[in-house]
DNA sequence: CTTCAAAATAAGTATAGACATATCTGCTGT
DNA sequence: ACAGCAGATATGTCTATACTTATTTTGAAG
């Protein structure tokens, strides 16, 4: 085991076990660096392991202190839907409900940081898995953000498999709330009106602007996961 | 701006641009050493880094390529919900509604990873904002791997508070889910049955064992948020 | 042509040394 | 008492060097 993880471990145990408490300081790089014979670079790696997962707080000339409170690190990864359903041993399929260019609502403009009005492409879709509805998508797109999406093709394009390989971004935002079903949701899910269901709001951005901001309401019933260290889907 | 941020940055754009496409291989750090004017542990901070967002796959000697699957981290912190509500401007308050020491039943037993029966404290609790329901808890808390909990009290315990300033964790799991409001849910929540609600599931963990397992319902038309990743698409 | 071991390679890790920089502490003079 | 400056100090960052380790490539032996 490398040595800068190992004195991250001993330090990690030290604040769970309250040796060192909650805004307590601890002992400073070259103290440490002698204690755990290292050199101070690596007590120093250590450390920002352990400030980067929200256990220190770390400032110059004032040293080194056990977090007041701890924060969990959760990953997600914007999953390829297909890829998903095919690994539960399902069949997958999809479909276009409908798309078209059309002027934003104040709402999504909001939510993207561009004019009202503006022309985006307005895309539904649902993935089904071995033949029920899996997930149902409300997506924009900017195909200024995206080039090479207007070539893709609209008619029968899998907008977030076509993202996920074609468009990285540099930053995105997630929220999670609950609705309950509209008469289209309950019918394209096909369940009941008035359903609980889970809704996840996503957004990308490059360089270019906003690229995509979709709404996907989940299969009744569906929970989405994160755990600290692991990859899930979703 | 620190060298070996600089260095990161600039990777990102090209990949972001699709100069560097997915897949890829990338010079090797020896390579990009050169071209930056910079030491190779430099620039294998900085590749590490990119590593760790996911956008980079790394392997010995087989040398560094632009990853296929996105990653986006999220970051959750479990927030002292009284903290908040104060910092939202509005007067905290919160009530215990149900307390005592109880066996575990199976799902519950199954999530900590405890066998079905143990005794632990089940704890029901309102936090309210301005006098309206803001979240309703429902905890199991394990006594064994917080030790003085005990003598907190049990009888008017803010958990959530006692917790977070006590009780330092290893490991987190969060889901989130969406159920209608039960009679319960509706009364304490002060809103109708069937009421569609955001659910989130919460479990830690120390070197002691299983801390607290927690189902958080939010108010109806609570929004839960994580900005900030740094990958790929849609 | 296959198998397997040795060589080459790229990342992983650690080190000592140096300098930068934020910030705390205490001193100074008014 | 107080403002402001000077030093001290802990972390931040970078470098050159060395060695380790996983993995691929190569090439020799069967």
């Amino acid at each position: 085991m490398p040595k800068a993880q190992s004195i991250a471990d001993e330090v990690r145990r030290r604040i769970v076990e309250l040796k060192w408490r909650q805004g307590e300081r601890i002992p400073d790089e070259a103290d440490l660096a002698v204690e755990f014979d290292a050199a101070r670079a690596t007590v120093n790696k250590a450390l920002q392991v352990l400030a980067d997962e929200g256990l220190l707080d770390r400032k110059r000339r004032a040293g080194t202190r056990v977090a007041i409170n701890p924060v969990s690190k959760a990953t997600f990864s914007i999953p390829i839907v297909r890829e998903q359903v095919e690994e539960a041993g399902m069949a997958y399929s999809h479909r276009v409900v409908a798309q078209r260019l059309s002027p934003i609502p104040a709402q999504i403009a909001a939510r993207l940081g561009l004019p009202e009005g503006e022309l985006l492409v307005h895309l539904r879709a649902v993935h089904y898995a071995d033949g029920k509805p899996y997930q149902l998508e409300d997506r924009w797109l900017n195909p200024r953000a995206a080039p090479g999406l207007q070539q893709a093709g609209f008619r029968d394009l899998n907008a977030n498999e076509w993202l996920v390989r074609n468009a990285p971004y540099l930053r995105a935002e997630f929220s999670f709330s609950a609705e309950n079903a509209d008469r289209r949701d309950a019918r394209l899910l096909q369940t009941r009106q008035g359903q609980a269901l889970l809704i996840l709001h996503r957004t990308t951005w490059n360089d270019l602007g906003p690229i995509t901001t979709v709404r996907v309401a989940f299969q009744p019933g569906h929970r989405f996961g994160a755990g600290e260290g692991r990859d899930h889907a979703g």
